[in-house]
DNA sequence: ATTCCTTTTGACCTTTTGGTCAAAGCGGAG
DNA sequence: CTCCGCTTTGACCAAAAGGTCAAAAGGAAT
């Protein structure tokens, strides 16, 4: 009934080129703005080829955006309850940062997503998201409790956390064009800017 | 030669409901997702009628865009530099957030455009956005050197406000999944969290 | 009531889009 | 070398998309 688990190494290679080309043409446009025909040329493959591998555009968006959502989260689960709690979330916010620098495209495929109403994810977000989110927001209030981190909103701490460096991805033609031509790469000082930013917000 | 300045009664009411129906659909589905019988039908117009008003889908949008600029680079425009620092710098993010309270759809417009590589709006971008950011973010550096705000980057302390306000009309659907219903608004504790956040960081 | 300008619409056109299908090409196990 | 299943494609289709146009309908000043 289900197809078999074992691929080809044509299979390997085409469904990787078609994930590729597919995550920069959705991550650009959007779903409704994206078109099979944009993927394939991507690609280089022709359409009834592309459709040989994924049945049909929403089955390419939905395989990109579970694929992303494992990725996506698993800086969150590794903030440990047994760390020095400001470095924890600091080194958070940082690999958050460097997501936003290495994988640009998967962040605004996300942004896109959530922006336009998330009705793909939404269940994911209300189940999967919030169970890990609640069970964070838990482990970073026990920090306040114990004195180890000033108070504030751990909801709104890690909302905070994600708005600010997935900025630097989503927005990214803005705070360049901002910056100017002369500043090329604003990745370190945006790293610089955020570790005092929640150094003072969170030090005891 | 000129269209004239004058527009009658009708044509003020349609514009103004054309306008209306084009930001709900352009926020949700961004330029290349949304179509005209879309915008027409939530317009209660037929297509034709709509396309009597703009003379094109892109004509529309980029209606939207301009009139919106104005509206979004008001707040920044208003922090002077002869207010208290910090008062300025609060009063400004709490602008901000007030509009991502009312006026999400602005907001997603915006965002949908810049995500997407701001096609439309770039040459805006580089020219009368960088020069008010530079601007303000001069203002910012001299309250910083008398000693009246603690030090930090400018340039990244705007994008910080522009981001972390921004967020919760871009991303609304996602804050309120992780929140749950029971927490039908999340603005009075998102503007607390940001208080504390900037008055942390910038108090001197 | 007539006129003239504005507004509205049904019918239509072309291009684009997501998707199908039968047939041809290919590659490796026997 | 010869199958046989995997892969690729040209041709095609129906629906949707942006946009046009001529003609009908409205409305207000005379």
């Amino acid at each position: 009934m289900t197809k078999p688990v074992t691929r080809t190494r044509i299979q390997r290679k085409n469904i990787a080129l078609i994930s590729e080309a597919a995550l920069s043409v959705f991550s650009t446009y959007g779903f409704r703005g994206s078109t099979v025909d944009q993927i394939a040329r991507e690609a280089n493959l022709s359409k009834p080829n592309l459709l040989y591998y994924f049945p049909s555009k929403e089955a390419i968006h939905g395989h990109l955006l579970s694929t992303l959502m494992e990725t996506w989260l698993a800086p969150l689960q590794d903030m440990k309850d047994d760390g020095e709690p400001l470095e924890e979330i600091l080194t958070y916010m940082r690999r958050k940062l460097q997501m936003s620098r290495d994988h640009p495209r998967e962040s605004r495929l996300f942004a896109n997503e959530i922006v336009q109403g998330a009705p793909r994810i939404i269940e994911m977000l209300e189940t999967e998201l919030k169970d890990l989110v609640d069970e964070k927001a838990k482990v970073i209030e026990g920090w306040m409790d114990d004195g180890r981190l000033a108070k504030s909103d751990p909801y709104h701490l890690i909302f905070s956390i994600w708005s600010l460096t997935q900025h630097y991805a989503d927005f990214d033609v803005q705070v360049r064009a901002v910056l100017g031509p002369e500043n090329d790469d604003p990745f370190p000082a945006a790293e610089r800017y955020l570790t005092t930013l929640f150094t003072r917000l969170l030090a005891p």
